[in-house]
DNA sequence: CGACACTTTGACTGTAGTCAATGTAAGTGG
DNA sequence: CCACTTACATTGACTACAGTCAAAGTGTCG
């Protein structure tokens, strides 16, 4: 590789959007160009498949944008999504390659991928890449605990709610005009309702009902299919349920 | 401390009973005489609080004997417990005094405790503890995923039974005389109805319906209450509708 | 325009929850 | 030693919330 290209490959991730969020923020200048190196860009359409849980995972990527879906399907079909991750989040299982569920995009996405080897080789020497790796893992297993509490404890109605607090601390407010208004958000959804569904332990139909509940309360307006808006974020947090802790 | 202290604390980890299996298994014979000096024992009886959600976790601790319970409650008192943990797993949490969840024994409890501050000092000077604590963190957040799957997904029989699959792997098997026959086992539940309709997102009641289903059905035996057979492991499992993976 | 995917709505059902009574076992004190 | 208390578990009758099955509605794309 000429030194050019190694200039042009450094300049990429350090012009990343994402650069400072990602786990690469870890990262000094010279050990940027380091991982620049092996970083390759993804394009995956939405029902894409990223990972199996049937076949060893061979690269691990950060999320630039879009959602991805992690999932668990039981021997009948019957589906759970255990995970949902947005920019920057960082995908793929260090250590020991069996993926224990399914990642599949939700949206269109953008991935940047790193090979399995030439990662594992970053990881040993550069220790600040595996501390922040390990930070992540702390906040998914939070996050996945704050769940169970929902899948196991939530009425229907409480789950909707949880859900649409959740999606609107993590995807762009689009609600501009209202910007000075703190309590007033809108945002599109990055998940059908079956998607929904299988994250909030529900069938479509009862996720369905419940949006059109909170509509008719008064507690949401649905712009359309994919857009939410909530008019008061707080009367809506009423109907979650919230425990002290908020949902990551 | 003398000399003779020192190599009296090394001694006492060094014959610990979970040496090699807890997250000390990482250190070397050095550093084990590092940690060793920070070490207290602790007993905690059932129903004891271990670590509380509303303060900050004052130290780490290895479990040495004994079932502890993570939980989550809701503003209401609902209460859905979010992980179980056994000898030899490690409790607390590294980087961020904040603990989301309650830590209580929920039968008696042997710890190995390890002030906050000495602790993090020894994770600096040893990276191959934080190393041990990210894998362990990783089989946490895994069998977190698997416990959402059977809350958002399982019924009330396949709970029960995949939860009665999940204790055998993990407490002794004290059906010693049919050692040899590996599909037969004996063992003590660590936990009361309410502690596992608490695991299991449902109630007392319907806890009580699925154990006496399954004694009626021959699938297990009910020696008392806090003592199970399964003469049939793989029937037990079946009733479970397993997907490949194994809970952890 | 029609095909298709996704969503909503309605009628009915069934699983697990609720409320209440009874059963069981361990521990206490007269 | 036996009544009594207490905590935990089981069982029964009834209810309700979410699931199932079916039909109609909406929006997008060729």
């Amino acid at each position: 590789m000429t030194v050019a290209q190694n200039i042009a490959m450094h300049q990429r991730c350090d012009h990343c959007a994402i650069r400072h969020k990602a786990v690469c923020g870890a990262l000094s200048d010279e050990e940027l160009a380091g991982i620049s190196k092996i970083a390759r860009q993804r394009h995956i359409k939405p029902g894409q498949t990223i990972l199996s849980d049937e076949e060893d995972a061979e690269f691990f990527a950060n999320i630039v944008a879009g959602t991805v879906k992690l999932s668990k399907t039981l021997a009948d079909g019957r589906q759970q999504i255990v995970g949902l991750q947005f920019s920057p989040d960082f995908l793929g299982r260090a250590f020991g390659a069996e993926n224990p569920f399914f990642a599949e995009a939700a949206t269109n996405v953008e991935l940047c991928c790193f090979p399995r080897d030439g990662f594992e080789r970053l990881l040993k020497e550069y220790p600040g890449l595996e501390h922040r790796l390990f930070k992540h893992t702390l906040s998914e297993l939070d996050a996945a605990r704050e769940w169970m509490l929902l899948l196991g404890r939530k009425t229907a109605e409480e789950k909707v709610a949880s859900f649409l607090l959740m999606i609107a601390s993590r995807v762009p407010n689009i609600g501009c005009k209202h910007s000075d208004e703190l309590n007033f958000v809108t945002f599109e959804l990055p998940l059908t309702r079956a998607d929904i569904a299988d994250y909030l332990g529900l069938t479509i139909e009862t996720v369905s009902r419940q949006f059109t509940r909170l509509r008719t309360q008064g507690v949401i307006d649905i712009v359309n299919k994919r857009e939410i808006s909530v008019p008061d974020v707080d009367a809506l947090a009423e109907r979650a349920d919230q425990d002290s802790s908020p949902l990551i």
